[in-house]
DNA sequence: GACTCAGAAAACAACAGACT
DNA sequence: AGTCTGTTGTTTTCTGAGTC
Protein backbone atom coordinates (compact mmCIF):
# COMPACT_ATOMS: atom_id res chain seq x y z
CA UNK A 1 0.00 0.00 0.00
CA UNK A 2 0.85 3.41 -1.21
CA UNK A 3 -0.08 5.98 1.86
CA UNK A 4 1.81 8.95 -0.26
CA UNK A 5 -0.18 8.33 -3.28
CA UNK A 6 -3.01 7.88 -1.39
CA UNK A 7 -2.73 11.52 0.56
CA UNK A 8 -2.15 12.74 -2.98
CA UNK A 9 -4.77 11.44 -4.57
CA UNK A 10 -7.32 12.94 -1.37
CA UNK A 11 -5.67 16.43 -2.21
CA UNK A 12 -6.19 16.07 -6.20
CA UNK A 13 -9.77 15.60 -5.32
CA UNK A 14 -10.53 17.94 -3.50
CA UNK A 15 -8.49 20.66 -5.66
CA UNK A 16 -10.71 19.13 -8.59
CA UNK A 17 -14.03 19.12 -7.38
CA UNK A 18 -15.44 21.71 -9.83
CA UNK A 19 -14.46 19.76 -12.88
CA UNK A 20 -15.49 16.21 -11.16
CA UNK A 21 -19.14 16.15 -11.56
CA UNK A 22 -19.92 13.34 -9.00
CA UNK A 23 -17.70 14.89 -5.96
CA UNK A 24 -19.76 17.23 -3.73
CA UNK A 25 -17.66 18.61 -1.60
CA UNK A 26 -19.11 21.57 0.39
CA UNK A 27 -18.12 24.88 1.96
CA UNK A 28 -16.30 23.20 5.02
CA UNK A 29 -14.70 20.30 3.24
CA UNK A 30 -17.20 17.47 3.67
CA UNK A 31 -18.38 14.87 1.24
CA UNK A 32 -21.78 16.06 0.70
CA UNK A 33 -23.31 12.81 -0.57
CA UNK A 34 -23.94 12.07 -4.13
CA UNK A 35 -27.63 12.78 -4.22
CA UNK A 36 -26.90 16.63 -2.93
CA UNK A 37 -26.17 17.22 -6.60
CA UNK A 38 -27.01 15.31 -9.82
CA UNK A 39 -25.79 18.15 -11.53
CA UNK A 40 -28.68 17.25 -13.86
CA UNK A 41 -30.78 20.35 -14.48
CA UNK A 42 -34.44 20.08 -14.23
CA UNK A 43 -36.17 21.93 -17.12
CA UNK A 44 -39.56 22.38 -14.35
CA UNK A 45 -37.28 24.27 -11.79
CA UNK A 46 -34.15 25.14 -13.88
CA UNK A 47 -32.31 23.83 -10.67
CA UNK A 48 -29.40 20.61 -10.45
CA UNK A 49 -31.51 17.70 -9.37
CA UNK A 50 -31.18 16.64 -5.74
CA UNK A 51 -32.73 14.49 -3.03
CA UNK A 52 -34.15 15.33 0.42
CA UNK A 53 -33.50 12.02 1.91
CA UNK A 54 -36.06 12.68 4.84
CA UNK A 55 -39.02 12.57 2.70
CA UNK A 56 -40.27 8.81 1.71
CA UNK A 57 -40.24 9.57 -1.93
CA UNK A 58 -36.70 10.45 -2.41
CA UNK A 59 -35.56 7.93 -0.63
CA UNK A 60 -37.35 5.59 -2.66
CA UNK A 61 -35.84 7.19 -5.60
CA UNK A 62 -32.14 6.57 -3.88
CA UNK A 63 -33.39 3.10 -4.16
CA UNK A 64 -34.00 2.94 -7.31
CA UNK A 65 -30.79 4.56 -8.46
CA UNK A 66 -28.66 1.77 -6.60
CA UNK A 67 -31.01 -1.11 -7.83
CA UNK A 68 -30.28 0.70 -11.55
CA UNK A 69 -26.34 0.75 -10.81
CA UNK A 70 -26.88 -3.13 -9.33
CA UNK A 71 -26.76 -3.64 -13.22
CA UNK A 72 -24.71 -3.62 -16.41
CA UNK A 73 -24.78 -0.87 -18.17
CA UNK A 74 -22.52 3.10 -17.93
CA UNK A 75 -23.21 4.79 -14.11
CA UNK A 76 -25.20 7.57 -15.86
CA UNK A 77 -27.86 5.78 -17.06
CA UNK A 78 -29.00 5.60 -13.58
CA UNK A 79 -28.15 8.91 -12.47
CA UNK A 80 -30.25 10.59 -15.64
CA UNK A 81 -33.01 8.01 -14.49
CA UNK A 82 -33.19 8.99 -10.66
CA UNK A 83 -33.53 12.24 -12.11
CA UNK A 84 -36.36 11.43 -14.42
CA UNK A 85 -37.75 9.39 -11.37
CA UNK A 86 -37.74 13.13 -9.73
CA UNK A 87 -39.56 14.74 -12.67
CA UNK A 88 -42.50 12.67 -12.24
CA UNK A 89 -43.85 14.42 -9.47
CA UNK A 90 -45.90 10.55 -8.94
CA UNK A 91 -46.22 8.66 -5.38
CA UNK A 92 -43.78 6.23 -6.21
CA UNK A 93 -45.61 3.96 -3.40
CA UNK A 94 -48.75 3.96 -5.79
CA UNK A 95 -47.82 4.77 -9.27
CA UNK A 96 -45.09 1.77 -9.39
CA UNK A 97 -48.04 -1.31 -8.04
CA UNK A 98 -50.10 -0.27 -11.14
CA UNK A 99 -48.80 -2.60 -13.62
CA UNK A 100 -50.53 -0.48 -16.71
CA UNK A 101 -48.64 2.31 -15.33
CA UNK A 102 -45.11 0.17 -15.66
CA UNK A 103 -46.05 -0.59 -18.82
CA UNK A 104 -46.49 2.48 -20.04
CA UNK A 105 -43.36 3.79 -18.87
CA UNK A 106 -41.46 1.14 -20.38
CA UNK A 107 -42.90 1.64 -23.23
CA UNK A 108 -41.49 5.22 -23.59
CA UNK A 109 -38.63 4.39 -21.92
CA UNK A 110 -36.08 5.69 -25.15
CA UNK A 111 -38.17 8.64 -25.56
CA UNK A 112 -37.40 10.34 -22.00
CA UNK A 113 -34.16 8.74 -21.67
CA UNK A 114 -33.51 11.15 -24.95
CA UNK A 115 -35.21 14.00 -23.71
CA UNK A 116 -33.64 14.39 -20.10
CA UNK A 117 -30.30 13.47 -21.79
CA UNK A 118 -30.73 16.81 -23.71
CA UNK A 119 -31.74 19.08 -19.83
CA UNK A 120 -27.69 19.36 -20.01
CA UNK A 121 -25.26 19.07 -16.79
CA UNK A 122 -23.94 15.81 -16.73
CA UNK A 123 -22.13 14.44 -19.76
CA UNK A 124 -23.06 10.83 -20.40
CA UNK A 125 -20.28 9.38 -22.29
CA UNK A 126 -23.01 7.41 -24.38
CA UNK A 127 -26.11 7.88 -25.23
CA UNK A 128 -28.35 7.80 -22.25
CA UNK A 129 -30.64 4.67 -22.06
CA UNK A 130 -33.52 3.51 -19.63
CA UNK A 131 -33.40 -0.85 -19.18
CA UNK A 132 -36.60 -2.22 -19.45
CA UNK A 133 -36.04 -4.22 -16.62
CA UNK A 134 -34.98 -1.09 -14.28
CA UNK A 135 -38.91 -0.82 -14.36
CA UNK A 136 -39.38 -3.65 -13.05
CA UNK A 137 -37.10 -3.28 -9.99
CA UNK A 138 -39.45 -0.48 -8.86
CA UNK A 139 -41.92 -2.46 -8.41
CA UNK A 140 -40.27 -5.13 -6.13
CA UNK A 141 -39.30 -1.67 -4.54
CA UNK A 142 -42.82 -0.18 -3.63
CA UNK A 143 -43.98 -3.76 -2.82
CA UNK A 144 -41.52 -4.10 -0.30
CA UNK A 145 -41.51 -0.71 0.96
CA UNK A 146 -42.82 -1.29 4.36
CA UNK A 147 -40.43 -4.12 5.28
CA UNK A 148 -37.53 -1.92 4.05
CA UNK A 149 -38.47 1.27 6.37
CA UNK A 150 -39.15 -1.00 8.88
CA UNK A 151 -35.46 -2.49 8.90
CA UNK A 152 -33.96 0.51 8.68
CA UNK A 153 -35.90 1.73 11.83
CA UNK A 154 -34.96 -1.82 13.57
CA UNK A 155 -31.49 -0.96 12.48
CA UNK A 156 -31.00 2.05 14.35
CA UNK A 157 -33.47 1.14 17.30
CA UNK A 158 -30.99 -2.18 17.34
CA UNK A 159 -27.90 -0.28 16.69
CA UNK A 160 -26.92 -3.06 14.49
CA UNK A 161 -27.50 -2.56 10.31
CA UNK A 162 -27.15 -6.19 9.52
CA UNK A 163 -30.70 -6.22 9.85
CA UNK A 164 -31.23 -3.81 6.99
CA UNK A 165 -28.39 -5.62 4.93
CA UNK A 166 -30.02 -9.09 5.39
CA UNK A 167 -33.05 -7.93 4.40
CA UNK A 168 -32.16 -5.34 1.09
CA UNK A 169 -29.59 -7.94 0.29
CA UNK A 170 -32.27 -10.95 0.07
CA UNK A 171 -34.80 -9.36 -2.32
CA UNK A 172 -35.01 -10.67 -5.39
CA UNK A 173 -35.46 -8.10 -8.54
CA UNK A 174 -33.47 -5.58 -7.41
CA UNK A 175 -30.49 -6.56 -9.57
CA UNK A 176 -30.83 -7.76 -13.19
CA UNK A 177 -33.38 -10.74 -13.88
CA UNK A 178 -34.25 -12.00 -10.26
CA UNK A 179 -31.15 -11.26 -9.00
CA UNK A 180 -30.14 -9.20 -5.68
CA UNK A 181 -28.34 -6.47 -4.69
CA UNK A 182 -25.32 -6.81 -3.33
CA UNK A 183 -22.40 -4.25 -4.08
CA UNK A 184 -24.35 -0.80 -4.28
CA UNK A 185 -25.83 -1.48 -0.80
CA UNK A 186 -23.21 0.67 1.17
CA UNK A 187 -24.43 3.43 -1.31
CA UNK A 188 -27.49 3.59 0.41
CA UNK A 189 -26.23 3.36 3.70
CA UNK A 190 -23.64 6.37 2.34
CA UNK A 191 -26.31 8.87 1.52
CA UNK A 192 -28.48 7.77 4.56
CA UNK A 193 -25.45 8.82 6.55
CA UNK A 194 -24.64 11.53 4.85
CA UNK A 195 -27.85 13.12 5.37
CA UNK A 196 -28.41 11.88 9.14
CA UNK A 197 -31.88 10.13 8.34
CA UNK A 198 -31.23 7.32 10.44
CA UNK A 199 -28.78 7.39 13.52
CA UNK A 200 -25.58 5.28 13.92
CA UNK A 201 -24.94 4.14 10.29
CA UNK A 202 -21.36 2.71 10.65
CA UNK A 203 -18.90 4.14 8.27
CA UNK A 204 -17.28 1.59 7.72
CA UNK A 205 -20.44 -0.33 5.58
CA UNK A 206 -20.72 3.12 3.26
CA UNK A 207 -17.95 2.89 1.02
CA UNK A 208 -18.86 0.80 -2.72
CA UNK A 209 -16.24 -1.81 -3.65
CA UNK A 210 -17.49 -1.73 -7.13
CA UNK A 211 -15.28 -2.37 -10.43
CA UNK A 212 -14.02 0.88 -10.78
CA UNK A 213 -13.34 1.63 -7.36
CA UNK A 214 -11.14 -1.74 -7.47
CA UNK A 215 -9.34 -1.49 -10.11
CA UNK A 216 -8.21 2.19 -9.03
CA UNK A 217 -7.46 0.60 -5.74
CA UNK A 218 -5.23 -2.41 -6.56
CA UNK A 219 -3.17 -0.45 -9.61
CA UNK A 220 0.22 -0.20 -8.62
CA UNK A 221 0.01 3.83 -7.84
CA UNK A 222 -2.07 2.85 -4.44
CA UNK A 223 -1.30 -1.36 -4.10
CA UNK A 224 -4.77 -1.39 -1.40
CA UNK A 225 -5.13 -5.24 -0.94
CA UNK A 226 -8.55 -5.92 -1.63
CA UNK A 227 -10.61 -8.93 -3.94
CA UNK A 228 -10.83 -8.50 -7.71
CA UNK A 229 -14.61 -9.15 -6.85
CA UNK A 230 -16.95 -9.21 -3.75
CA UNK A 231 -18.61 -11.91 -4.59
CA UNK A 232 -20.46 -12.10 -0.97
CA UNK A 233 -22.50 -9.77 1.62
CA UNK A 234 -19.41 -10.54 3.89
CA UNK A 235 -16.86 -9.86 1.21
CA UNK A 236 -18.59 -6.41 0.24
CA UNK A 237 -18.45 -4.93 4.10
CA UNK A 238 -14.90 -5.82 4.44
CA UNK A 239 -13.77 -4.12 1.29
CA UNK A 240 -15.86 -1.55 2.25
CA UNK A 241 -14.17 -1.26 5.57
CA UNK A 242 -10.30 -1.31 4.37
CA UNK A 243 -11.27 1.59 1.76
CA UNK A 244 -13.05 3.47 4.79
CA UNK A 245 -10.14 3.34 7.29
CA UNK A 246 -8.04 4.78 4.72
CA UNK A 247 -10.17 7.57 3.33
CA UNK A 248 -12.70 7.65 6.00
CA UNK A 249 -15.55 10.38 5.42
CA UNK A 250 -14.75 10.91 1.44
CA UNK A 251 -15.26 7.38 1.30
CA UNK A 252 -14.91 5.46 -2.11
CA UNK A 253 -15.31 8.77 -3.86
CA UNK A 254 -11.35 9.46 -4.38
CA UNK A 255 -10.73 6.15 -5.91
CA UNK A 256 -14.24 6.38 -7.80
CA UNK A 257 -12.67 9.52 -9.48
CA UNK A 258 -9.19 8.59 -9.53
CA UNK A 259 -9.41 7.68 -13.35
CA UNK A 260 -10.77 10.97 -14.41
CA UNK A 261 -7.60 12.39 -12.86
CA UNK A 262 -5.12 9.90 -13.30
CA UNK A 263 -3.16 11.57 -15.92
CA UNK A 264 -2.38 14.22 -13.15
CA UNK A 265 -0.23 11.57 -11.23
C1' DG B 1 -13.48 -20.91 4.47
C1' DA B 2 -11.66 -16.93 1.96
C1' DC B 3 -9.97 -15.56 -2.11
C1' DT B 4 -9.06 -15.52 -7.31
C1' DC B 5 -9.93 -15.65 -12.04
C1' DA B 6 -12.02 -16.63 -16.48
C1' DG B 7 -15.98 -16.71 -18.59
C1' DA B 8 -21.17 -16.04 -18.62
C1' DA B 9 -24.91 -13.08 -18.54
C1' DA B 10 -27.66 -9.12 -19.64
C1' DA B 11 -29.15 -5.25 -22.18
C1' DC B 12 -28.13 -2.02 -25.19
C1' DA B 13 -25.04 1.11 -28.51
C1' DA B 14 -22.82 1.58 -32.68
C1' DC B 15 -21.95 0.19 -36.99
C1' DA B 16 -22.34 -2.05 -41.62
C1' DG B 17 -24.70 -3.73 -45.34
C1' DA B 18 -29.07 -5.19 -47.84
C1' DC B 19 -33.39 -4.07 -49.24
C1' DT B 20 -37.16 -1.22 -50.42
C1' DA C 1 -33.26 8.48 -47.98
C1' DG C 2 -35.21 5.62 -44.77
C1' DT C 3 -35.79 1.05 -42.53
C1' DC C 4 -34.66 -3.45 -41.34
C1' DT C 5 -31.43 -7.02 -39.84
C1' DG C 6 -27.43 -8.94 -38.20
C1' DT C 7 -22.78 -8.36 -36.11
C1' DT C 8 -19.58 -6.56 -33.00
C1' DG C 9 -18.40 -3.69 -29.00
C1' DT C 10 -19.29 -1.73 -24.37
C1' DT C 11 -20.23 -1.84 -19.57
C1' DT C 12 -20.85 -3.98 -15.34
C1' DT C 13 -22.20 -7.71 -12.35
C1' DC C 14 -22.58 -12.65 -11.34
C1' DT C 15 -21.23 -17.63 -11.31
C1' DG C 16 -18.62 -21.51 -10.40
C1' DA C 17 -14.55 -24.15 -10.48
C1' DG C 18 -10.09 -23.97 -8.77
C1' DT C 19 -6.36 -22.45 -5.38
C1' DC C 20 -4.24 -21.17 -1.14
Amino acid sequence: MNKTNIEKLIMLVRANKKALPYVNIDSNGNYAGWVSDFHIVDKQTGKSVCLNLACPQDRFILFAIASCWSRSGAWENGAYFGAYLKSLHEDPFTYWMDKNKIAEEKEKSSKVAEQIEQNGGLKPRKKVAFRSDFYDSLEVLAKNWESIEKSLKNSERQNDYMIFIDCISSMKGLGAGKRTMKIKIPLILRELRIQNIYENIPGKWCCVPDSRVIKAAKSDIFAIDLPNYCTTIPAVLKASERIYNLFTDLYDLPLFAFKDIEDLF
